[in-house]
DNA sequence: TTTTTTGCAAAAGGTTTGCAACACG
DNA sequence: CGTGTTGCAAACCTTTTGCAAAAAA
């Protein structure tokens, strides 16, 4: 057996029981946007996911989308522009995003608890923070140029 | 002379000046939309100043927001809603978002100069950065009880 | 008077919803 | 087989645009 074949069914297995264990039904549409989003190294758009699962209808796309979102499986972001963009919720980071190409990288400093004490200190209304959106953005070496 | 009357007729003769300084005709819905982000303690959205200006129509809104954002009299914030809001451009903050009853509040901390340096020294695409977006979400002490 | 700006109406883009048919477990 | 899920079509919400009338300088 190939490794190439080896690493589908694996995912394929993987897909299966992480919805499965969401409580949700294993159904071809999640299957395979639950897979673009595991093997995508960057955030996708709703359009970009229905340009890839043609045979999947948008509202589906859009209420799967939500479905994870809600079951913590993906995380939505939001990069300035009209769409946002979802990616999976694994280790804690950020992006920065090229203005002109749009190309994303990640980062993962942000020291945000070190920031949170003195931020909170000296809040009026705060007590403590649940979720923090950071993003950056600039020209990518290419862009620059 | 009373002192609000002194106070309505400096930011009346404020934004006449501010818009014709940006090389723009002073004319009513500007001068007002202007004085509603001078007043206001937290942003707004596009819908609000429509109602806040019912004589204004919504496009008109839209076309002065666009326009105050390319002069750089304002600036647009994502908050993950639907619809963005605006703020006056003044000196550099972020915001804590009520996440149930919409409670905005500002913060200057975000140490953006160390940061970067770090992260852009990691980074395999990008040399400087521009921008940057960092909001906070939590629930504000009323909400969390 | 000349150039901008506005209102109106229509359209565009992204996302949501109702409903009947369908398919997973 | 029963309930959750899908496709379709329509609606919705925010924002944008074309054009002729109105207003600023």
């Amino acid at each position: 057996m190939s490794n190439t074949l080896r690493t589908m069914r694996k995912i394929k297995n993987d897909t299966v029981e992480i919805i499965r264990k969401a409580g949700l039904k294993a159904t071809p549409a999640r299957l395979l946007i639950l897979k673009l989003f595991i093997e995508s190294s960057f955030p996708l758009s709703a359009e970009l996911i229905h340009k890839k699962t043609s045979k999947t209808d948008s509202a589906t796309v859009y209420r799967t989308l939500s479905i994870f979102l809600s079951k913590n499986l993906i995380q939505k972001i939001e990069l300035g522009g009209n769409a946002s963009v979802y990616e999976l919720k694994g280790k804690h980071h950020h992006h920065i995003v090229c203005q002109k190409c749009g190309l994303v990288e990640d980062f993962t400093e942000c020291h945000i608890d070190k920031l949170q004490n003195a931020i909170m200190r000296s809040s009026k209304h705060f007590n403590k923070i649940k979720e923090h959106s950071f993003e950056l953005f600039g020209l990518c070496q290419k862009c620059e140029k």
